[in-house]
DNA sequence: GCCAACGTTGGC
DNA sequence: GCCAACGTTGGC
């Protein structure tokens, strides 16, 4: 059931200056304020979540991401990570599990996933890296089996039965963008807004390059989506 | 294949 | 708690 998703989100990722922070250990979370958005603090994200005190639940900051998965085929320990958009269109219900993620923050975003949610799907590691298209967040997080599976690539021998570290979510594709955008683009984009302001100044795709689960504001989302009835820059 | 950036680990 | 060493991400 699970694909092999992004390897890419394996071990590593971000880059804890924009965000919320650092990899917290475990399952904490707790009140870290957010730079990016307005909106009200962050509250201990969990109910579970041991360290903070109980808090009622936060209202998530974002609503849409990008997630980043490689499309090309690369081994790891012997084994094709390859999985692109188009091997989650091909997936029953065209739905998967997004199962690998093993950075803390790249985690912690994909708790803070509602249904409904929106994701660009980004492929990292290969030839033409950038946004090829959509998925919804079909299913809020839960335990991502694949820390406790021996044979699996990422499994995680650190990670235990009565209080697993990594969580993944469900997504179901969506569509293709009209046309596949690039990293390059966006990159003349961000670089254009960095200096003159607008909507793709911050984004973490350039803020937090490593991170593979990253948050996008509405604007950035807008902006990103606009792009595929406009000419390539 | 290279390597910059940066997260993680572990000694102290 | 610091920080050097190490490992990974991912563009190029």
């Amino acid at each position: 059931m699970a694909p092999k998703k992004s390897t890419r989100a394996s071990t590593r990722a971000a880059d804890s200056s924009t965000f919320d922070v650092t990899p917290k250990d475990d399952d904490s979370r707790e009140e870290v304020e957010v730079k990016k958005p307005i909106r009200g603090k962050r509250s201990a994200s969990d109910s579970s979540d041991k360290k903070t005190k109980s808090v009622p639940p936060s209202i998530p900051l974002f609503s849409h991401w990008l997630m980043k998965s490689e499309p090309e085929t690369r081994l790891e320990y012997g084994v094709d990570v390859k999985f692109g958009i188009e091997d989650l269109k091909a997936l029953p219900n065209q739905t998967g599990c997004w199962d690998g993620v093993r950075n803390y923050q790249a985690r912690n975003f994909m708790r803070d996933m509602r249904e409904g949610h929106v994701a660009f799907f980004y492929h990292s590691n290969c030839k033409e890296p950038g946004i090829a298209g959509i998925m919804e967040v079909v299913k809020v997080a839960y335990v991502d089996h694949t820390q406790f599976d021996k044979k699996d690539v990422h499994f995680d021998a650190s990670s235990k039965a009565d209080n697993p570290k990594w969580s993944m979510v469900d997504v179901r594709y969506q569509r293709m963008l009209q046309r596949f955008i690039p990293l390059s683009e966006l990159k003349k984009y961000h670089l254009k807004h960095s200096a003159t302001g607008g909507p793709l100044k911050s984004m973490a795709l350039f803020t937090s390059a490593r991170l593979s689960v990253q948050p996008l504001t509405p604007e950035e989302f807008q902006f990103v989506l606009d792009l595929e009835t406009k000419e390539p820059i």
